[in-house]
DNA sequence: AAGTGGTCTAGACCACCTT
DNA sequence: AGGTGGTCTAGACCACTTT
């Protein structure tokens, strides 16, 4: 008895696998799992919140603490500075700016940001000298007026000044063309992975997208 | 005064974003701002708690809480069974089972699941008649004893009794062969997008495959 | 050695939603 | 209408880790 929340949540957690919870049941009220764990309810709230923020259990007020029929799993994936994830894997991160002006959106970036003239960047990231990833960004010109792009990439201007916005993340594939092909030092028809993120605070700030060279792998945890 | 704990995370967030909390710098501690905010720590602990979860803080004993230099976002990923995730898109899901045999793994299958014979399940899932995706699988065969595929997807056995174990995810993408051209209905050398995950709770389960047929994409928030 | 976050207790009130 | 989870308070002890 006398279990810390950690410890409750492993109970619960073994009592969904065990079925001694089977999916679509309700389990016991806070109240009768702390006095049957010798807690407070407190720390059984804390318990059942955390599984219930990772999809495994359902909560609902007067409704009571569910065991999910199909449990919709949640991996987290990080999302770090494209020149850091090049150092972490032990080469040397580069960058060349191609393209820097002011144009009508694609439809995708008008999609995230409005109608109007968008600012363009376009620009190539090297590790060890090969070709890594083509950064496709559309930004609200406001966010980024006056910003030089030419050494510092977007990407990492925008991490560490426009801290803490919304984002919304989506993968796909796609054929290398013939301008892909020699952007990233690939035969044309390769197989890319993309990688599309649009990002707004109280106003929407950019869409990118992430043409990576062929081979690259994304990888997430949990 | 008197914040209750998302209005505490809420005004924490304001400051790092206005710098008044800069990049680097070390924040008040806990009961400082319990006593400024007119609230408990608990209620600036959960606040906190919360930032730090989403990577936008460093807390650490004695050492108190800082903002990051440089901030690792973490998205959240939602893992849906393949037919659920079909049925939402307003298609009917189907399923056929073209592989189920024992075999010495692949190379990452035996690096997931160890050495020794692997049950081998191949699977294609169809959206309202049309391929969406084939699901390559390898399994631990003590896990799956018995089970019959034929019927009910590998995926959405496991979701359903297995519930509650690791995962580790991983995109990547790759060209259609002529095979899964014409698994997948689409012409050889489309690209492809993959996402390969593996899972374990106390031992190894399985490692997955799947391969979208092209145009499709993944989507993660936050 | 001491400061900071991590957690627990006991009690309370409230918000929401199902019955 | 009533039961359930959500949250807050006030106080306390502990764990970690930096100074």
């Amino acid at each position: 008895m006398a279990m810390g929340w950690q410890e409750v949540r492993d109970e619960a957690l073994r009592r969904i696998r065990a079925r001694d919870w089977p999916p679509g049941a309700r389990i016991p009220d806070e109240a009768a799992l702390a006095g049957e764990l010798g807690c407070t309810r407190v720390t059984v709230n804390r318990a059942l919140r955390d599984l219930a923020e990772a999809g495994l259990l359902e909560r609902r007020r007067r409704g009571g603490t569910r065991v999910p029929l199909t449990p919709v799993r949640r991996a987290t994936l990080s999302i770090p500075i494209i020149r850091q994830d090049i150092a972490e894997r032990g080469q040397e991160p580069g960058y060349r700016l191609l393209i820097d002006r002011l144009e009508p959106g694609s439809a995708e970036a008008r999609a995230a940001l409005g109608d109007g003239p968008l600012r363009h960047v376009v620009a190539l990231h090297t590790a060890g000298g090969a070709p890594y990833c083509l950064e496709d960004r559309w930004l609200s010109p406001a966010v980024v007026e006056g910003v030089d792009f030419a050494e510092v990439s977007a990407n990492e201007w925008l991490v560490s000044h426009v801290t803490y916005a919304e984002a919304r993340l989506s993968f796909g594939a796609m054929t290398a063309d013939a301008a892909l092909a020699e952007a990233l030092g690939c035969p044309p028809g390769a197989a890319l992975l993309l990688l599309d993120r649009s990002t707004r605070a109280e106003t929407p700030i950019t869409w990118v997208r992430l043409i990576y060279a062929p081979g690259h792998r994304v990888d997430a945890g949990l």
